[in-house]
DNA sequence: GCCAACAGGACCGTTTCACTCCGGTCTCGA
DNA sequence: TCGAGACCGGAGTGAAACGGTCCTGTTGGC
């Protein structure tokens, strides 16, 4: 399809939206979010492993251990959370890689891509886990 | 990756803002644009294919056939070109499927995916072939 | 009628996606 | 201290999409 999301994005998004549902520091067992959020826990396992790598989440092991945000949820956006996991965004090639696009400065298309990428960015970087969760939970 | 273009979306931009250069009916074969464009002839020939059959492109059988824009370059923005070929554009699921998100008229998180489509898409439709092309070639 | 050029369908190797599994390690609490 | 509960992390996997190729038409100009 292009230019979509994948679902490793889309979980990573829903189970930081539940965690900013709580009070900060609140832990979360996988088997919490998966649930509550229906995201199979063994895939679920792998993103969060990739967000407490990007530092947006931290884990606690042991014996009701879990995960919670690293920070309050009104400075982790989108942007953040979506590339923790699914790498940069970058919409064509060449905006990612200089050497891909030997024509970039003088192409057109390439400024296209480049403009449509930052407003992408603008968006998903402006809307935080804050924003997302609905009436917080104590 | 996420988020990111095909190639043969890019391939069409590239191909379409080729033929946008030329004055408007101005044929040119699929071995043209591909040698200028540097886009496997075989795999081009199926990408004309797909803006041929969304309207975006005409093509010419016989000897001296080819292809050219079925409309002033004016009137054909990128979000047309990367429709064509590679179906409508949607950031996340959710935001083609209505069936997909039960939960979509409350869900903030799908508020939040629409504003970035439309960002997305306004951006991609308000560039035309005709900006993408460099000077004319008469 | 020949040749140039598109039409279109079948095919195909590779990569990515979306998950799963499993052994290992850590930690709390009884 | 010991064991159950929970994360760690790497390997594996089936299906689908990506990125093409190829081959047999069919069309049309000369």
């Amino acid at each position: 399809m292009g230019l979509q999301l994948t679902r490793g994005g889309e979980y990573a998004i829903r189970a930081m939206t539940y965690l900013a549902r709580y009070p900060e520091g609140h832990v979360a067992s996988l088997r919490d979010i998966g649930r509550a959020q229906e995201i199979p826990e063994s895939f679920l396992a792998k993103i969060l492993q990739s967000l407490v790598h990007a530092g947006l989440a931290v884990s606690q092991r042991g014996a009701h251990g879990g995960f919670a945000l690293a920070r309050p949820a009104e400075q982790i956006t989108m942007r953040d959370v979506i590339e923790a996991v699914d790498g940069p965004i970058s919409v064509n090639l060449c905006t990612l890689d200089p050497e891909e696009c030997k024509r970039s400065s003088t192409c057109e298309v390439h400024k296209a891509w480049l403009r449509a990428q930052e407003q992408l960015m603008d968006v998903l970087g402006g809307v935080t886990l804050k924003s997302l969760a609905p009436q917080p939970v104590a």
